[in-house]
DNA sequence: CCCCATTTGTAGGAAATTCCTACACCATTA
DNA sequence: TAATGGTGTAGGAATTTCCTACAAATGGGG
């Protein structure tokens, strides 16, 4: 998206492998993402960082042996340029939001918000930017609102491919080329910012059954 | 895999934004999958899941208004072939999963496993059958003998793939065809049980710093 | 009410990827 | 020794991705 330097070098350091492993899975489809290290613990994370040299460090605020902020802040000390993006257990006050940035921390995630967000964050601080994400914002709308961006062929055709129709046969129900129904995909995926088909899924399925809740 | 019924219904049940997406994502990868509902809660949970009705339930253990277990009790009595995944903060002991198995839940993953261990569990358990996981299990010999399985070009191969290196480098790099470097990445994917990159890229991450530690 | 800029519906081309098949060679083993 | 299986190599077909194109419709602004 905007015009960063070299490769992202990330470390992250998360708990639950089970998280760690599926927020990887996503960042990592990025091609400038470059993951350098990882770690469970906060220990573990301030021997390694020196040897792995990252640029951003994504790193759960509740980990077992420390807390986040703390590991934070000596990871910091050693590596000033350091660009640290804190994922809390819950939405950020205001007064916390204050602290993490008086501790050099350039933003903060919650586990409430949708990885996109953190995905966005984390490209948004990699040269060094703060980032204050827009808290509170519009819980559910913002589907709605995308989807009224898209025209009416275009939804057609978002219902369709959300279903798992392949595009041979969207393109045989829609009496258009197969190369028309591609198009319509690129328009789509470009208008809701999506990558993958699962997106889209999840996209529509909240969509149609209004809000996530 | 297992050549199973109908497209699998989901309905999932994950407090976290975060996690629900993430998971949900990669869930979704998998064209039998059919997501027919979602909620954070428990109570919004059963008050869905009969219009959705799913044949798996994923469900989070401890939840912010019920914990899972009691959730999934009332959606069994409701309707007694549903299978249900519960998904553990921590890893779970003989103890409570006798009461887990007790209730009708099918298996138990937690939350400190790698994610291709619950997508597993997911199939197996849309049947009904009862999955008791391998608890306890190699923490981190796994990778490495993973890794012994691959012959030594598909070893470059995958060194070349896992640091993003283009198709057409690495046939230039190693000599060979473009069409000879898709069938090794093809062969270390079904070696290694892979889908797409990101999964490469992390298990040669973990495999080349030893353990994920 | 007309003109210009966008959006929408449609599609083609090039390159890359996926999925499957093929085949010779080497080693192991029955 | 002959059958078997893994390894290095590659081709073909179908699909997908990425980019470009272009005419018709639409929507403002003047």
């Amino acid at each position: 998206m905007a015009a960063g330097q070299r490769r992202l070098r990330l470390y992250v350091t998360i708990g639950q492998r089970l998280l760690r492993d599926s927020l990887l899975f996503q960042i990592l489809l990025d091609s400038e993402v470059e993951l350098v290290g990882e770690s469970e613990t906060g220990v573990a994370t301030l021997n390694h960082l020196q040897a792995a040299r990252p640029t951003v460090l994504l790193i759960e605020e509740n980990l077992q042996d420390n807390d986040g902020l703390t590991i934070a802040e000596h990871a910091l000390t050693m590596n000033p340029s350091l660009s640290v993006l804190l994922i809390s257990d819950t939405p950020v006050s205001n007064g916390r939001m204050a602290i993490y940035l008086e501790a050099g921390i350039k933003a903060v995630v919650s586990k409430d918000q949708p990885i996109q967000e953190l995905i966005k964050t984390l490209f948004y601080i990699r040269n060094g930017q703060v980032y204050i994400g827009n808290w509170r914002q519009q819980p559910e709308p913002a589907a709605m609102l995308a989807y009224q961006g898209l025209s009416g062929r275009e939804r057609e055709v978002a219902q369709l491919m959300a279903s798992r129709l392949p595009v041979r046969d969207i393109a045989g129900r829609l009496g258009v080329s197969c190369k028309t129904v591609h198009s319509y995909k690129d328009r789509i995926f470009v208008k809701l910012g999506f990558e993958r088909l699962p997106e889209l899924i999840l996209f529509m399925q909240r969509h149609q059954h209004g809000a996530a809740e």
